[in-house]
DNA sequence: ACCTATAATGAAAATGGTTATCATTACCAA
DNA sequence: TTGGTAATGATAACCATTTTCATTATAGGT
């Protein structure tokens, strides 16, 4: 089952929903593990995942975190993100893509849609020889918060 | 100092040469991983480039071919390379971008020029409020070898 | 509502890749 | 040639991830 785009609201339930129906059961770990990866912002990893998690349900483990990784990302539910500094952390995404906006400051990602890499492939694949089947688009940069709160501190500065 | 476009047989006496002048000195375990590194076609972890280093210098310490890796990157010789199954393999590479076309079979990995990315760019970043910095483009596909001997392996295959 | 098979768990140990420590070696400027 | 020291290789330490295993808790059947 691939879900579909998904409010954070109802990404929980939807993803327990998965499990499910894809014979998995469901459990406190999972639920726990799912909570904080559904409605977070940015990529976690399994470490961050763990402290965020236990918050609500102290007596995980973190080996259930990596097991429920594992099956969140077979069912598509969540992606790896590659960063510059470490590729180990999961953000929750509808397909297999890589198509992020992250910010340098606070490490928000957001998907972003409207590449048209048709030309740019035929013509590299037509000099090269290269068949291409997939690509990878990733950008980095300040988020308009980010922005926002550097422009004020730029004023306070100026302003004492 | 940062390197110009080389050949792959000047590469190797380059690169001895950018780090003597950046203070380094030239050890035989760092002409090994940088023979290794200099003529490779595709991207390679530490492990493979001790194996391989150590067959033409087998005193070759793993721990000296991490230290090499740091100065090579740090100089922008050589650059890590992202894939879905490991991130800490390097290829020999002029620029900070990610602009490498990787085949699936063979690994051999080449990088491609003319992306226009600043329409998307510059939409991506209206829309979204975000200053985009920096961007990683990366193709996955079958190199024009590979394509040619699984033709040939299916003519054997029909003929047969 | 209770059983029961077994999937899933958490703790502890094992693994594997990378980094730190340290005595020894070898590079290179004087 | 020599001396200061950067760099080396061996060993140990480190840390993230995986494996092992006895115990627990889920979900389907009764």
């Amino acid at each position: 089952m691939v879900n579909v785009s998904t409010s954070r609201e109802k990404r929980t339930s939807n993803w327990m929903d998965c499990l499910r129906s894809s014979g998995y059961r469901l459990t406190e770990a999972r639920q726990a593990v799912i909570d904080v990866l559904a409605k977070s912002e940015r990529a976690l990893n399994a470490t961050e995942i763990f402290d965020l998690a236990r918050e609500g349900y102290p007596s995980l483990g973190l080996v259930s975190v990596y097991r429920t990784l594992e099956k969140l990302e077979e069912l598509n539910l969540i992606q790896k993100v590659h960063h510059p500094d470490g590729c180990q952390s999961y953000i929750a995404g509808f397909t297999g893509h890589q198509h992020l906006m992250i910010c340098r400051v606070c490490g928000q990602a957001e998907f972003f849609e409207g590449d048209d890499l048709a030309p740019l492939i035929e013509h590299v694949s037509r000099e090269s020889g290269f068949t291409i089947q997939e690509h990878w688009l990733q950008f980095f940069g300040i988020c308009s918060e980010c922005n926002n709160s550097a422009k004020s501190n730029n004023l306070r500065k100026k302003s004492s």
